[in-house]
DNA sequence: GTCTCTTATGACACCGATGACATGACACCG
DNA sequence: CGGTGTCATGTCATCGGTGTCATAAGAGAC
C-alpha cells in the first residue's frame, strides 16, 4: 500500500504538502494541489488511519456491542431480531458524525462482554453502546478509563445513561385508544410479569382504563407467556375460552406482542370466532411480518427501534463532544399506535374525537 | 491513557520489555514480569491498537458492508432482517480468529458503497464481505488494491468469490420429501421469476417433480408476488381458489416463502379449509417467528443464514492466508427441509423410506 | 527601496508500539 | 579457563501520518 511519501515523491512535493491537500487545512497552491491529487489518483494511495489517529489521538470510532447477533448456540426461543433496528438507527446517525462503527456481540454470554470491552478499548473507540434484546436489566462490567457509554434497550443499577422503549406509555395509548372507539371490556393476554415489559405494559392498561372511567377486572387479565416454553397456545386457548364465557366477555383482546398475536388469530379462527368483527385482536411491537401481513392487518404499537437507535448516538455524541447539558437517567422513547383493521370502532361517531390520540 | 512508556517507567523496566510481557515473545524473568503486571494494572494500560498496528502492519480488522441494517428511509417492505443471522455466522468465525469486525451500510443506496469501502481501506481491513439482504446479483465498485472480498447472499459478473444459498437444492429437497409423503398433485404459489430464488426454486420444484415421474402441470403453478406492492392477498385467494376447483386439485400448496405461507394460512381458513387435515401447506425461509409461531407449525426449507455466514467468513480467511487450494466460483449452501404439522403424510408407510432425504 | 504581511512550502519531531540488534550475566562444555 | 550458547534486558530506528516552526517568494504600504 503505497504511502504518503510515496506520494510525495511522485508528485514532487514534501509529505506535508500532501498532508495539506489531504485535509485541506492550509492553502495549496493550484499547480501542487493538482500535482498532488494526480500522484494519489495513480497510486491508488488511501491514508491510513492508523498513522493518522496516532498524532491526533482520535479515532473515529465507536464500538457497538449485543448479545443480539449471535444467541444461544440452539436458538430455540429468539427468533426475531427486533433490536438490529437499534444498530440501523444508531448507524444512521453516526453516519452523518464520521464516525465508524466497531461491532462485536457476546453471544448471549455476559462473561464475553469485558474482552470485548477490552478489545474496543485497544481500538481508542471514542464511545460504546450496549444494545440488549429486549428491554431488561444489565450487570456490565465497569469501563475503568473514562470512555462513554449509553446502553440501549436495557439499564442497570449504576446509572448509566440509558435509552428505552416507553412501555407504559405505549400501552396506556393502544387502550385509549381502544376505550375511544367504544370498548370497555378488554381483555389482556399479557408477557410474564418477571420482564420490563410486562410489568410498564400492565401499569399502563390500568392507567388507562382507570383514566377511562373502567373498573379493572382481573378476571380480564391472564400471564400467557411461558418464557417460550411449549405449551403457551394451549395457556392461550384456555385464558380465552374462559375469558369469553364471562357473562360480559371482552370485545377486544390486547396481546402481550404481536407473535402471541399470531397465535390469537389461529386460536379464534378455531373456536369460529371472527376478527375482528365478533372479537378484536391487538398486539404490541410492530413486528412488520406479522402485523402487517396477518389477515386482517393487526392493530399495534410500535416499538421505536430505530429512533431508539438514533437517540443512543445522538446522546453518545453529546457525551463525547462533553456538552454539559446532560440529562440524567433514562431517555424513554414512546412509539405511536397503529391502526389497523383487527379492532372495530363500536362508536363510529367517536372517531373524530381521536385526533387527540398519538397515532402514526 | 497511558502509553508503555508509563509502564515502563512504574515498573523501573524498558519499554521493550513490556512489550515481551505483553506479547510473550521472549523471555522475561518472574520478578520482571509481576513488576510489569502490576503496573499495568496500576494504570489500567491498554496497548493501543493503532500504534502496534503501524509496526505490525496488520489491523486484524475485517469491514462488513450491508444494505440490510438501514433500510429505505420509509421503510415499508422490507420488515424482517434475515440477514443478520449472516453477521451472526460471520462474527462467529471471526471471533475465533481474533479478528474484530467493522460494520457498515449502504442504507440501500448502492452510491454509498464505494465511501464506505475507502473508509474501511483507510483502517487498512485485512478483508471485506458484502452481505445483501436476498439472494441477487450486485454491481460493487472494484477494490483497486488487493484487498479481498466476499460477497455473501449476492454474486457479481466479475467472478468475485460468493456464498449463496441452494435455492434450487433446497425447493427440491422439500418437493421430492412431499412426494415422498404421497403427495402428487402439488400446487406452487411462486416467488416472481425475476429473482434469483424465484427462479432457481421453480427449477427445483420441476427436477423433484421429474424424479418422482410426475408430469409438470402449468395450471399447478402460479406466481403471487407483488414485489410488496398490495393486492397479494387478493392474488393468492384467486390462484388458491382456482386451483382447489381443477378436476384433480392439489392436496398441498408450496408457497414462495413463509411469509406467504402465512397469508395463505389465512385464506384456506376463510375458505373453510384446514389445514392440513384438508389441504397441506409448505413455506420457504424456516422463518422461525411465523414457522414456529402458526399453528399448526409450518414445513419449511432453512435458508441457512448461519451457516452462510460462517463459510463467508471461513472463504475469507483462507483468502487472507493466502491459501492456493482456493475453490473457484460461488460456494452453495443447502438448508434443511424443516418437516412440521402443516403437511399431512398421505402414505404413512412411505416414513421409512424418508431417511434419504435431507431432514433436520 | 525597505518593511510588513500573506501565501506556499519544507524540515523535523512526535504519536506508541515493536523488530532488529546489542549487551551483560551465567551455565555448561571440553 | 577460554569458548559457546542461552537467558534477560536495553538501545535505537521505524511504521505513516500531522503539529509546530521556519523559510522563501511575492504583494502591497509607506
Amino acid at each position: 500500500m503505497a504511502t504518503i511519501y510515496d506520494v510525495a515523491r511522485i508528485a514532487g512535493v514534501s509529505p506535508k504538502t500532501v498532508s495539506r491537500v489531504l485535509n485541506g487545512d492550509a492553502p495549496v497552491g493550484k499547480a501542487t494541489r493538482e500535482a498532488v491529487e494526480s500522484a494519489i489518483a495513480q497510486l491508488d494511495y488511501v491514508p491510513s488511519n492508523a498513522a493518522r489517529m496516532m498524532r491526533s489521538q482520535r479515532s473515529g470510532l465507536i464500538g457497538l456491542i449485543t448479545g443480539a447477533i449471535s444467541m444461544s448456540p440452539e436458538p430455540t426461543q429468539p427468533a426475531g431480531l427486533p433490536e438490529l433496528f437499534i444498530v440501523q438507527g444508531i448507524q444512521k446517525s453516526l453516519a452523518n458524525s464520521g464516525m465508524t462503527m466497531m461491532i462485536a456481540d457476546t453471544g448471549g454470554v455476559v462473561e464475553k462482554a469485558a474482552p470485548l470491552i477490552d478489545t474496543f478499548l485497544r481500538h481508542r473507540v471514542e464511545g460504546l453502546i450496549y444494545v440488549a434484546e429486549y428491554h431488561q436489566k444489565v450487570a456490565l462490567p465497569a469501563i475503568s478509563d473514562g470512555t462513554p457509554m449509553i446502553l440501549a434497550n436495557c439499564f442497570d443499577d449504576r446509572g448509566t445513561p440509558a435509552i428505552l422503549p416507553d412501555d407504559w406509555r405505549g400501552q396506556h395509548d393502544l387502550v385509549a385508544r381502544l376505550v375511544t372507539a367504544g370498548h370497555r371490556r378488554i381483555g389482556y393476554l399479557t408477557l410474564r410479569p418477571e420482564i420490563a415489559a410486562g410489568r410498564l405494559r400492565l401499569e399502563g392498561y390500568r392507567a388507562a382504563l382507570q383514566t377511562g372511567g373502567i373498573a379493572y377486572d382481573a378476571a380480564l387479565v391472564a400471564n400467557c407467556d411461558l418464557e417460550g416454553r411449549d405449551g403457551e397456545t394451549q395457556l392461550l386457548w384456555e385464558a380465552i375460552d374462559r375469558m369469553l364465557r364471562l357473562s360480559t366477555p371482552p370485545t377486544v383482546f390486547c396481546c402481550g406482542n404481536d407473535k402471541m398475536a399470531l397465535r390469537v388469530y389461529g386460536i379464534l379462527r378455531s373456536m369460529g370466532r371472527k376478527v375482528p368483527t365478533e372479537v378484536s385482536v391487538a398486539g404490541y411491537d410492530n413486528y412488520r411480518v406479522i402485523a402487517e401481513t396477518l389477515y386482517p392487518p393487526l392493530t399495534t404499537v410500535d416499538l421505536p427501534y430505530t429512533a431508539m437507535g438514533v437517540r443512543a448516538a445522538q446522546r453518545l455524541m453529546a457525551m463525547i463532544s462533553g456538552e454539559t447539558r446532560e440529562e440524567k437517567g433514562p431517555t424513554l422513547v414512546a412509539g405511536p399506535v397503529y391502526w389497523r383493521d383487527s379492532v372495530t370502532e363500536l362508536r363510529p361517531a367517536n372517531v373524530s374525537l381521536l385526533k387527540s390520540v398519538r397515532e402514526e
